[in-house]
DNA sequence: GTGTCATTTCAACAAATGTTGAATAGTGGA
DNA sequence: TCCACTATTCAACATTTGTTGAAATGACAC
C-alpha cells in the first residue's frame, strides 16, 4: 500500500466513532446507514460525515438497495494499511510481529 | 491492548511527521532528538511536540545520554495495536490476515 | 559560576476536524 | 402527482491539532 493511502486510512481511522463503525461492519456483509446510526447513538448528519471519511480513506464502499445505501468494509484495504504498518512502516521487525500474533487467551497447562 | 490506547496510538500515527518518525526510530536501537529533527527538516519545537504526542500514546520512549535525549519505538505497543487493529476491530477475520501478510514481492517461478 | 549545547515549554496564531440543525436529493408507494 | 422514508449536503460554530519563534530547562566543560 502507498505511503499516502496508509496515512489517509490511519487517519480514518483514528477517530472512536469510526473505528466504531468499522467494528460493526466487519461483523456480517453490509448494514444501512440508518441502523449504523441507531447502533452507534449519533445523528445521521454525523454519521454520513464519518462513513464519507471512511469511504474517502478505500476503508468502505457503498451500494444502494432501495431506499438504503449499504455499507461494506473493503477487507483488503483494511489489511493492505496492516501489511502496510507492519512491513513498512516498522521494517517487518520480529519483535513487533510477535506482539501482534501473541495469543490473548492464557494456557493454563494440565496439572500432572 | 484497550480501546482506548488503541485510539490514542492510531491518533499519534495519523500524521506524515510522526509515521515517518517512527520508520526512523526502527532502524537503529535509539535516535537522539536532534538527529531525528535534521532527517525530517522541521524544527525542534515541531519535533518536540511530536515526540511527546507519540510519547504520550505509549508508542515511544526516552532516555537521557548526557545532553542528548534518545528515543526508541516500543515495539511491543507497536504489536499490539496491529494485533488490536487485525483482532479486535477485524474480528480477526480470515481476509483481511490474508491481505496483511500477502507477500509483496512477485515470485517468478524457474522455467522447466 | 559562566557559557554552550540539546531539548522542551510556552503563547500566539493558522488550519483542520467534528457537531448541529435545516435544507436538499433520490427512491418507492398510494 | 404527492407523500413518506432514507440519506447526504450545507453553513455555522466549537474544538482540536500543528507551526512558529522566543524563552526556559538541564547537562556538561571550562
Amino acid at each position: 500500500m502507498e505511503q499516502s493511502k496508509a496515512l489517509a486510512a490511519l487517519q480514518a481511522l483514528a477517530n472512536p466513532q469510526r473505528l466504531a463503525l468499522i467494528r460493526h461492519l466487519m461483523a456480517g456483509q453490509g448494514h444501512a446507514a440508518g441502523s449504523l446510526a441507531t447502533c452507534l447513538g449519533i445523528s445521521s448528519s454525523a454519521l454520513s460525515f464519518h462513513l464519507a471519511t471512511l469511504e474517502g480513506a478505500g476503508l468502505i464502499w457503498s451500494r444502494r438497495e432501495g431506499r438504503q445505501l449499504i455499507y461494506s468494509v473493503d477487507r483488503a484495504v483494511m489489511g493492505g494499511l496492516i501489511g502496510h504498518l507492519l512491513n513498512d512502516c516498522c521494517l517487518g521487525d520480529a519483535e513487533v510481529k510477535a506482539c501482534c500474533m501473541a495469543k490473548r487467551e492464557m494456557v493454563i497447562p494440565a496439572a500432572g
